[in-house]
DNA sequence: TATGAATGAGGATTCATTCAT
DNA sequence: AATGAATGAATCCTCATTCAT
């Protein structure tokens, strides 16, 4: 019953922030989008914070693995770099509520020392995950430059997708994406 | 009396985000630290979303003034562009308190109306100091998409300033942001 | 405003206590008891354990007032003493509000830090109290003992005069500490 | 099974009073201590109080069993009124948590009416044990109130020895009570 | 006999706002 | 212009009890 319920109240969790907001997203809206009752929450989770933390968490898995999908599709190292991109915006990635959680978690990383672990380690991953790639595409000298710029595109591409979706939709931002790759990496 | 009293307690605002959190940021708290009383907030502002719209409103005008400046500051097209970028990281930005709070209200405009509206507008005024200067560089058919990739660049550079700013120092930034303007706007 | 609303909100505290129980003494009834809001407990305390242990340092207050009146109104050394165990069943001290909220606090100085740290002053000063009497009456190697017991002997009779306030009156009370004072005082 | 898991579950609660507190002692907490489920609490008690006034009960028990060994252990008069006050610190009466819930139930005793019963039916037999030792040493006149004294000092002793073991150990406590018998009873 | 999932009322506490002074 | 006392709804969390299995 445990990972039936968790996962129930981490996707009403996910709902509530999207439908309510991040502030008015507690724990009685939660259970009941949930369709279960409060003491609930508390039963299978320490607390509204841990389930928050387990809540975001999940949603880095998912990204994770979009992400190690979309450099898997590629065949060929600019693909590969191209698919890093584009696993940021894979569907589940672009869902209104997956959005919407996301950006709650993230930019409380600061305040929120549970939102700030999860963050690292998904930031240490994301170069991890990057750096064998460019490994075979750029000198050894301009890779560091590359990935954290890399990163810090998608970062705001994904920012402004979040908050614009319908003028920075997937088109736009494969040709941003593509752009940067082809004028930086692809002459190398 | 009224200008004063504005002034000191946005100012208590910032200061009462970046020392408390976003959420912690009570209208007691925010008082006391303005060394004024809790009733002049209402006095003065039309409760607290006001104060905080007012706010959010004062960091967009700085900001936009500093990128101004940095505008200003070029003399050569390239130039230009760069302080474009530089001036999002001028002094007045990079603070700790500007950065808690600028933070804290990105977390909001998705939920909050009046900071989506204060958004939009800063969104827009950046697109408008942007075209005169990419006219100059870029053939009319790649403009918009390096000025979506400018503002998005900006915005994740930003955003990892903001999480590390050891890392991701003012020299790191100017050359990530370099580098790009570098290899995609001159050639051009 | 304060030294009022605290008062009638540490008088309140003893009625609740008394009227409900000390476990269901909550702050909704402590306030409604005192005719005040629930806001107003944490407004002019710092929670409900600050309340208590204010509450309880009244109570301590008051029966060290009693005690020192009672010792104070003895004109021989053995009147002061009878005094001293009087003292504790002054008027004051005798009322079944007092008593239930004296008992309260007074078993819980095991479990409660706060509450310990009041019943350790206390004590203290009743030994304080003490000594200069004994020292007129019994010989200096058998002060401490007497000190001791008398002490144990009144919080003994308190405690059954709490508990069986009709059977243990203040004459039984008094004779029984009497008795002691005769037998083991009065012959050295 | 029933009386086995009774006992687990009484211990259990003792433990709980001890560990965590009175108020802390949730029926979750107890049963974890026993090693067995919250139901089992509902299925061998008749709720929480029920299964609080048995292991009231079970103290009660186990003193009067001390007490009257205590007495029965005297060969003389005055030996076996020793024994009467040495009773209630038999070891068992002594260990920290036995001492814990013991302080526990006094404090619920006027708030609870089935531990004022199982308090006064305990008193009662306290006064029964007393009276026919003091019979053979104090006038008949003297015999009641010093029955009460005794027993009041006894409690008082037992309270102080609660709150401070240490400085009032068995040898404080032996000496105190007696110096009183020696005083009060001897003479006789 | 035993489990533990589920409930929801009740607890303390926080806080934006109002208003008499 | 300025204060801060007062309110009470809203929040998170706890817990005894029930009940299907």
């Amino acid at each position: 019953m445990e990972p039936v319920r968790r996962r129930q109240l981490i996707e009403a969790t996910i709902g509530a922030i999207h439908h309510d907001g991040f502030q008015n997203a507690t724990i009685a809206r939660i259970s009941k989008r949930a369709g279960l009752s409060v003491g609930l929450v508390n039963h299978y989770f320490d607390g509204k914070s841990d389930l928050f933390e387990e809540t975001m968490q999940t949603l880095v898995d998912q990204t994770l693995a979009d992400v190690e999908a979309g450099i898997a599709a590629g065949t060929t190292p600019l693909d590969r770099l191209m698919g890093f991109v584009e696993g940021h915006f894979a569907p589940g990635q672009r869902s209104p509520e997956a959005i919407s959680a996301w950006l709650s978690f993230y930019l409380q990383v600061g305040e929120n020392a549970g939102f700030g672990r999860i963050q690292q380690a998904f930031d240490a991953r994301l170069l991890e995950l990057l750096a064998p790639i460019l490994a075979d595409l750029v000198p050894a000298a301009r890779r560091e430059g590359i990935a954290q710029t890399l990163i810090a595109l998608a970062y705001g591409l994904w920012l402004r997708h979040a908050y614009d979706p319908w003028h920075f939709d997937l088109d736009v931002i494969r040709a941003i994406a593509r752009d940067y790759v082809d004028d930086v990496v692809a002459p190398a």
